[in-house]
DNA sequence: CGGAATGAAAT
DNA sequence: ATTTCATTCCG
């Protein structure tokens, strides 16, 4: 069944003979915080004590005949002469937000955050400042149905079958919720553009991103236990961005780790390596953890495998974001959800000499500081040293058979996007690791949290 | 094109 | 009750 969405073009009603397109002529946006006053303090237009807005005109100026277009939705796919439907108060709220550049780009740019961020705005704004938007929406749809008379909403329904999965939309580039809010909060009471800009980049300073924004691509126990692996044998590690990596870390310095062996207590159990027999999997290319390091010596019989894998946070000078550095492993039979109820968070920051100890130096191809966190994530982070001691690692169990193929079981609801691209497309599967080296020597911290609570407050996810 | 917000209006 | 689509633009 060939889904016949947007094919059908029920909308070329004839009503608009030669109505051009509504294109709502936007022009200066008068929506503007009062300089500095209360969280209930949006006088737009200046009519209480501050004359400093220039208010009137507002987007939507359906009367406006300078349909100058502006938005020249780069060619969407609209039936050329599409009436887009009026605006409803927090769309132009937003579009006015957006206009007015409340929000610096030094802040933020990615629009999807940027959405989040204005709805909690929106939130926050004292209820008569939201009725002002209502009242414009009200107006823009009075002026809109004057100046398409005959225009009805007709929205595509594609009734998706039963069967069919309620609109999965994959979470691609978790925002950093308290950031968003912090943001939001500043708006909120006045603050904006550059006022705002310096308050976060404050508030970056010391603000952890508690977000696990996807798994690194898993270091395979058959690449960590095949001796003749060599990092020139991985083949190129595809590196996406990340969603919410807009914001362009400020990459310096250049990296030089001290080379260390891993620890002695990574070892591998044995009921590990018989079901790494498997071919040579993918090493990854800048894994630390490369086969020479590795392969050492494996004391069976005292290894304690770690529940854990490893997840790590990267702020990135001002600017953060979060990267999960070793995916999770841990191949045990037996492992049930029940485990899942003893995840804890380490909230700690490693020492910096904890992550230098287990630095290695890996072979950075680019030799220049990843842009993004998936880049970032290539490398461990000691790699960095600029970013070690702001690292931050969580720990989570693994419930494992060595090859993923049911994510729903797995308690990283991001693990998914171990196997999609950045937008969330499915991509090849990936051998998954059989085991993280870097569980074993990860300091275990505090143990303050509990992986329900962090998924919850870290992420949107729903497993 | 998806996402990210809210809300109006359509099935 | 559920789904689209208004805005905006990056990935």
């Amino acid at each position: 069944m060939p889904a016949e969405r947007r094919k059908t073009s029920k909308q070329e009603e004839s009503y608009d003979d030669n109505a051009s397109i509504p294109t709502p002529g936007m022009d200066k946006t008068d929506f503007s915080f009062a300089p500095n006053v209360t969280a209930t303090s949006f006088e737009h237009s200046g009519q209480a004590g501050t004359p400093d807005s220039t208010s009137d005109s507002d987007m939507y100026d359906f009367e406006d005949e300078s349909q100058e277009s502006s938005r020249v939705h780069h060619g969407r796919k609209k039936p050329a002469n599409h009436i887009p439907r009026p605006p409803n108060a927090f769309i132009l709220f937003r579009s006015s937000f957006i206009k007015g550049r409340h929000v610096s780009t030094g802040v933020e740019t990615n629009h999807s955050t940027l959405s989040k961020i204005i709805g909690l705005t929106w939130q926050g704004l004292p209820e008569d400042e939201r009725q002002k938007w209502h009242a414009r929406a009200k107006i823009a749809l009075t002026e809109h149905r004057r100046r398409f008379p005959q225009y009805t909403f007709r929205p595509i329904h594609t009734k998706r079958g039963k069967t069919q999965e309620k609109k999965k939309s994959r979470e691609v580039g978790p925002k950093d919720e308290k950031r968003c809010a912090k943001i939001a909060e500043l708006l909120v009471c006045g603050k904006k553009g550059q006022e705002l800009e310096e308050a976060i980049q404050e508030f970056d300073k010391h603000h952890v991103p508690e977000i696990i924004t996807r798994f690194e691509e898993p270091i395979t126990a058959s690449a960590f236990s095949d001796p003749t692996m060599t990092k020139a044998d991985a083949p190129p590690v595809r590196r996406k961005a990340s969603a919410d990596s807009s914001r362009r870390s400020s990459c310096r310095a250049s990296v030089s780790s001290s080379p260390s062996p891993l620890s002695p207590r990574m070892q591998v159990p044995s009921h590990v390596t018989e079901t790494l027999e498997t071919p040579p999997v993918t090493p990854f290319e800048n894994s630390p953890y490369t086969p020479t390091e590795v392969t050492p010596h494996f004391d069976f019989d005292s290894f304690s495998f770690p529940m854990e894998p490893a997840v790590t946070v990267l702020p990135t000078g001002g600017q953060t974001f979060t990267q999960v550095v070793s995916p999770p492993i841990v191949p045990f039979e037996g492992m049930t959800n029940q485990d899942l109820s003893r995840l804890s968070v380490n909230t700690c920051y490693p020492a910096t000499e904890e992550w230098t100890r287990r630095g290695s130096p890996t072979s950075i191809s680019t030799g220049s500081m990843p842009s993004t966190p998936a880049e970032m994530g290539t490398h461990f982070p000691e790699s960095y040293g600029a970013y070690a001691s702001e690292v931050q690692q969580v720990y989570a169990p693994v419930p494992l058979d060595g090859t993923y193929s049911d994510y729903s079981k797995f308690p990283f609801p991001s693990m998914s996007d171990h196997m999609c691209n950045v937008k969330g497309r499915a991509g090849p599967p990936v051998d998954y690791p059989h085991f993280c080296p870097d569980i074993a020597d990860a300091p275990m911290m505090r143990q303050d949290h509990d992986f329900s609570t962090l998924m919850q407050s870290l992420n949107s996810y729903s497993l």
